[in-house]
DNA sequence: TTTATACTGGATGTCAATATCCAATTTCGG
DNA sequence: CCGAAATTGGATATTGACATCCAGTATAAA
């Protein structure tokens, strides 16, 4: 349902958001988010081309969001990747359908629009600021307990 | 989003709903949905494996379904040919993640679980009965007419 | 200006989803 | 029983998503 590039892109994103406004290499990020590096390389080309991210070659560059971490969404992240698809038209190409989808297309593209909305009313600033006992791609927790590994 | 496989089986078991509880040949369900018709031999077996449907071979055999449209939900059909991904452990197989997913994870999740919630809730009766201006996999407006059971 | 750093783009490889084909099997009706 | 109808299962393409590799390009710092 949800690809594993897109898996990948908001781990990415989301190591950004933790790190904003400091610049990560593509190599940095690989080795938090434990995605391949040079399948990254290609997801944050797309958040580049999708105007997510921010890129810099050379010495001390690397990879930064182009917005603070409250203005950036996760369909944002999603769209610039692997767009949600919404049923627009008939898939079976039945001419009468073109424009008002049969009840079995409305309900599927329902669906559809219910993850799109709800991708869009998050952002990743709610995803850090969250309250939680896991810390987004951190292996251990922010607030220390007394609890041993 | 919605694989070509979940796409062919509802549009099967809707077919089926429409006729039922007359059975329908594989190649009967191909012309009128609009699917390959080797592959969508493929997808009523998983069909049959899944419950949801009935085989019966031989002259005036084909494909029923195995309850009433009233009883059949999407969620069942989606579940028997490509079932929801949910979100159960940590993708990143972080430990401390485990069972308590972080933010991020928690949201996807909640998402998926949104649409299984949809499928849940959908029936194909409902999807036959709902008025609208275009019968499921129906060129021409359905003329309403008395049906013989 | 030189060099190390880091992203970019193209070529290529791998694998699962999609799709096709056919022989084998079951079943009904004559 | 026999033959036609219909599903089943296995073998085999085809396609797109996922992944890797490397040469090329841009950039900061010395």
């Amino acid at each position: 349902m949800i690809s594993q590039t897109v898996e990948y892109a908001l781990r990415a994103v989301t190591h950004l958001a933790q790190q904003s406004p400091h610049a990560q290499t593509t190599e940095e990020i690989a080795e938090v988010t434990r995605v391949p590096r040079a399948y990254l390389s290609k997801v944050l080309q797309a958040l580049v081309r999708g105007g997510v991210v921010h890129s810099q070659r050379g010495i001390g560059g690397g990879m930064t969001l182009t917005k603070s971490p409250a203005e950036v969404t996760i369909l944002e992240v999603v769209n610039a990747v692997d767009p949600i698809q919404r049923i627009r038209t008939c898939p079976l190409g039945l001419a009468s359908h073109g424009i008002h989808l049969c009840p079995l297309h409305t309900r599927l593209d329902s669906a559809m629009a219910l993850v799109e909305d709800a991708f869009r009313n998050s952002t990743l600033a709610e995803v850090l600021a969250e309250p939680s006992r896991s810390t987004p791609l951190c292996e251990f927790p922010t607030v220390p307990t007394k609890l041993a590994t």
